[in-house]
DNA sequence: GCCTCTGGATTGACATGTCAACCAGGAGGG
DNA sequence: CCCTCCTGGTTGACATGTCAATCCAGAGGC
């Protein structure tokens, strides 16, 4: 936390350029990352990112459906984003949805044959597209950093910026 | 290195369950970073990161004004992208388009004074936003080490996999 | 002159995301 | 019973991105 930073942040308030070039590196890297992903995954499997993280966590769920409220919380999607995707899914014939009977209110996501296949087909490209993009650029110290600064950043954001909305309503 | 995994990085196809889980992490984070931004940005100055970009280069440009192509190369954008995005920006007063009357063809893009002036608005609390999300997370090593990563992945991706089509036609 | 080629920019169709509004079915509370 | 409030989900409007097609104005070739 900010008590055991030395004096050197004292009363800066703004980054130097220095971080700024990090920022920027990174978050641009990412973007240019994900887009790379994005194409071939594209021209390989005709799915999306967004459709891989669908249809894997369905794929892992016990008997290939789950509930639109589970999926969402499993990928951490919003609700109104799945509920369009899902849409666009099952125009598609990936995904199916249906009342759910056991309980109210709630529908269920089932996979389609289609689109369990599809998913079977896009595994390996995906996969071998990771470490073609990701792996194989870094050094193992390096994968290991990647990975903790990346967690380092997440709590950040999980803590003291949490929702914008300070969450001690009572 | 992890000496509980031997050597045996040649044939390997795949990634390990450690790399894939890095490989999250990574863009995870980075995805949560863009969005968290995104949002700031647009509560504290009612601009998108993208607009951010666009007013930056043509403040930073001689006159205030860039044709089309330069201002897109300038911050690595493709052409239908930038069209559009100047497009809402226009009509937004941020910016206005007009024939360039010293070359062909080409449309000179310029800064209006509310451009100017929201880009001279929200650059403090985008700098500020940097700062706490991203700088104050991190060690100065691991902000070092992560500027090192973002270049080491930039260059593999400049390198081996530019452009899925060889740029070497004569 | 006419045809084609090319580079700069726009356009349209569509995929993806976010935000706010809405809807439908219970649960409480009076 | 009626009203209100939640929860789970959908919908519409709109911003953002990508791809392919198009337009337009020279430049060359004939």
């Amino acid at each position: 936390m900010t008590s055991a930073t030395p004096a050197r942040r004292k009363g800066r308030q703004l980054p130097t350029a220095e971080e700024l070039r990090a920022w920027r590196e990174y978050i641009e890297t990412a973007e240019a990352l994900r887009s790379r992903l994005t194409s071939r995954l594209q021209v390989e499997s005709s799915l999306s990112p967004g459709d891989y993280s669908v249809l894997l966590a369905l794929s892992e769920a016990p008997e290939r459906q789950l509930r639109s409220s589970a999926l969402a919380a499993h990928i951490g999607w919003e609700r109104s984003r799945l509920s369009h995707h899902l849409g666009r899914m099952e125009r598609r014939g990936l995904i199916r949805r249906q009342e759910c009977a056991t309980e109210r209110g709630g529908a269920e996501v089932l996979l389609t044959p289609a689109g369990a296949e599809a998913f079977r087909r896009s595994t390996v490209p995906h996969l071998r597209a990771i470490r073609e993009l990701f792996v194989d650029a870094l050094t193992p110290d390096q994968l290991r950093a990647a990975g903790e600064i990346a967690a380092a950043l997440r709590a950040h954001l999980d803590t003291r910026h949490a929702g914008q909305a300070p969450p001690d309503v009572p």
